[in-house]
DNA sequence: GCGATCAGTT
DNA sequence: CACAACTGATCGC
């Protein structure tokens, strides 16, 4: 059964100060803060991630995720009194930002007014005009942007064309791709407008290395250092921000030790988060904040104030997640850098770099690219000079044909950067897509739309749920799947098999009750596993030589270093510490280097997936129809592939949610017990949709294909 | 006293 | 290193 929230939420200090940035009207040169102003020209009747000043009058609001410089706006008395007016206005967003946002309290007063909608679920929501009476149907789809918990994309579809607001994002290469509701009829949606995050939309910042290469590269300093005894801790130096919890989680996994943070009631409905932390000091690994950290760090004492445990001192090193990138060139990706006697830092980006940003953008094809960001030292003439040749004006008048590359989603196979896939893209047969019939379920004020599919259980798996089958296979990560299951929670947990539940989870009703239930998160940042072991793997492990005050990974500068590279040791930098002349990403002072081959796929986190498991909201018992759509949508709106979700005119939304490809009776179970399903979540990409495991004859195809190419490249005569 | 804005730090 | 925030000063209501 639904469960409800338990607890009340309180909390904490304030992720809310209000943070400005920007700068108003058409100001071109901003700081590489969001400047997108909150509306978009196809519906100015809506706003995203902007409160203020025009904002003032939309007839609805959109939260991508919970960052500051997102929530301009959010909490101002005018808003506030705005909102005691028009009581049909809502805030809409994902369960997790929901939960975030209401965790503090300058945001409480939103509490009756935010809808969550889940992520991948097609909702229609009605935009009213309270003067008028005009009235508008739109339909929003949440899409996970990899960017911090709760973030999404949202994906806009109406009587002025489909438009995507990225919000703030980091995906790989690819993952557009495996992103099922970007597609439609086997090829990627006609996108008129992308409104996107180009914080590194710059030629400089071309490659950024992987998550998993960062976490891999984290990872192994801080086992290498706290491995040595009990009293050598680690303080990962992070700002105050969502997005660093995969670190955390990661970490904590791997290592069996909590993370120390100051606050954690945020996530107190989000076990797979939740359980990796702790409040407690008494831990070595730390992440805790103090305005006065940097000096206390000098003063070898950490953010919370111990400087000892049982009276004997701590050894204390430092590590600082930042943005580390390199050019189109190189090869070096090292994501650790000494920067002192017991300092690091190591590479984290919450953004996509620029080879990703033009591969994301690339495979939408829209007809305009706007960007939300400029970045600094750059001009937005120059960023849309970048942005324009991807856009369909630039390319043939047809559009372009993508079909979803279908071994995309498993990639395991990653050459280098660039063109990677190339292998893959080819000629391969394609797979059709299976159509699911969608059912339109109707009850009062709510219309859902399912979508019933025939062979359910295969193909969840194949495509959908398989991360956590998998996960649980292969990895030793593995239980950190299993963390769904918190305690306090339990008792609504489901039976179902998880593959059956992730399938589930897309058709949800976003509907104000519904969250009343607090959403039990399930995993969060998960990594993937099918990369996982590989990434791991890779490194070296850490050679204990004692002695030094460094981790020891680092403490052989010449003979053998171990530097934690991976594939290719010629390319791996041995670890040395940061010349005095300063950090330069392309100097020799980097520490770690990552596998560029792996490159990003070696370990993926994300697959967390944090939906919440109670929600489910609908009733299946409505009386369905066979009905592709829902009425009023545009003509765009109705295309097969289009699930929806309505949400009633009185501002709640109606949920047309379509349950995918879920047989009506498991449907039905779904809900009622946790039907959340796979929404992503944030980092989780969801496997391609209609991909299916490539046939023994293709694969045949494809290794003797391969094989030939390496034999050739090999003995280049032979031939 | 609170909020917006700007400047400076990290 | 360019993230996302915090701190502090100023100005206005």
């Amino acid at each position: 059964m639904a469960r409800r929230c338990k607890g009340s939420r309180k909390w904490r200090s304030d992720l809310c100060q209000p943070r400005l940035s920007l700068r108003a009207r058409g100001s071109v040169l901003c700081g590489a803060m969001s400047s997108f102003e909150g509306q978009m020209a196809e519906y100015p009747t809506i706003s995203i991630d902007r409160f203020d000043r025009e904002n003032l009058k939309a007839r609805a609001y959109f939260l991508s995720h919970c960052h500051k410089d997102h929530m301009k706006g959010l909490r101002a008395p005018t808003l506030k009194r705005r909102l005691e007016c028009s009581l049909k206005v809502y805030l809409y967003c994902s369960p997790v930002t929901k939960e975030l946002l209401l965790t503090s309290p300058k945001y409480r007063f939103w509490e009756k007014r935010i809808i969550s909608i889940e992520i991948e679920t097609p909702t229609q929501i009605s935009l009213v005009d309270e003067a008028s009476g005009e009235k508008e149907e739109i339909v929003v789809t949440l899409l996970p942007a990899g960017h911090c918990p709760g973030s999404v994309m949202f994906l806009f579809q109406g009587n002025n064309g489909t438009v995507l607001y990225t919000g703030d994002f980091r995906l790989a290469k690819g993952e557009a791709a495996r992103m099922e509701l970007l597609h439609s009829g086997g090829r990627v949606k006609d996108i008129q407008s992308v409104y996107l995050d180009t914080t590194f939309c710059d030629p400089r910042f071309y490659q950024i290395p992987s998550r998993g290469e960062c976490l891999s590269g984290i990872l192994e300093l801080v086992r290498s250092w706290i491995t040595r005894s009990p009293y050598h801790v680690v303080w990962l130096n992070c700002k105050a921000a969502y997005g660093y919890e995969y670190l955390f989680t990661n970490l904590s996994e791997e290592l069996g030790v909590q993370i120390h943070v100051d606050k954690l009631d945020m996530f107190r409905n989000m076990p797979d988060i939740l359980h990796h932390l702790t409040t407690d000091r008494n831990t070595q690994i730390h992440a805790c904040r103090h305005p006065k950290a940097e000096e206390y760090f000098q003063w070898n004492k950490l953010p919370c104030g111990i400087t000892s445990k049982t009276g004997i001192p701590l050894h204390i090193v430092s590590i600082k997640p930042s943005t580390m990138w390199f050019g189109e060139r190189t090869r070096k990706t090292n994501v650790i850098v000494r920067t002192g006697e017991s300092s690091y830092r190591a590479c984290f980006s919450f953004h996509s770099s620029y080879s990703e940003i033009k591969d994301f953008l690339s495979y939408i094809c829209p007809v305009n690219a706007y960007p939300n960001v400029i970045p600094l030292g750059t001009t937005k003439d120059k960023v849309i000079e970048i942005l324009q040749p991807l856009c369909r004006s630039s390319q043939s008048t047809e559009p372009k044909y993508k079909p979803l590359g279908k071994l995309k989603r498993a990639r395991t196979i990653h050459v280098d950067s660039e063109e990677e896939d190339e292998l893959f893209d080819d000629p391969l047969p394609v797979p059709l897509r299976h159509k699911v019939p969608y059912q339109l379920i109707l009850h009062t004020g709510v219309f859902s739309m399912t979508a019933i599919s025939q062979n359910q259980p295969e193909k969840l798996r194949q495509s959908t749920g398989c991360f956590k089958t998998e996960s649980t296979q292969n990895t030793l990560l593995s239980n950190f799947i299993d963390c769904e299951e918190s305690n306090s929670e339990s008792e609504e947990e489901l039976e179902m098999p998880s593959s059956v539940q992730e399938d589930l989870g897309s058709v949800t009703l976003p509907q104000q009750k519904a969250d009343v239930d607090v959403p039990q998160w399930e995993v969060f940042f998960k990594r993937k596993d099918d990369t996982t072991d590989e990434g791991l793997e890779n490194f070296p492990s850490s050679t204990e030589t004692g002695g030094s005050q460094s981790p020891n990974l680092f403490n052989d500068s010449d003979g053998e270093s171990t530097h934690i590279s991976s594939q290719n040791s010629s390319q791996s930098t041995h670890i040395t510490e940061q010349g005095s002349q300063g950090w330069d990403s392309q100097s020799d002072t980097v520490l770690l280097s990552s596998q560029e081959k792996n490159g990003g796929d070696i370990i993926s986190l994300n697959k967390g997936v944090y939906r919440p498991k109670t929600k489910e909201n609908i009733p299946t018992s409505q009386m369905e129809q066979n009905v592709l759509c829902p009425k009023d949508t545009h003509s765009d709106l109705k295309s097969r592939d289009s699930e929806v979700t309505t949400v009633p005119n009185t501002g709640e939304p109606t949920s047309l949610s379509c349950g995918k490809h879920i047989p009506e009776k498991n449907r039905s179970l779904n809900l009622s017990t946790h039907s959340d399903s796979q929404s992503s979540s944030d980092f989780e990409i969801p496997s391609t949709p209609e991909a299916e495991l490539p046939k023994r004859e293709h694969l045949q195809y494809l290794y003797e294909k391969l094989a030939t190419v390496l034999h050739l490249l090999k003995n280049p005569d032979s031939r």
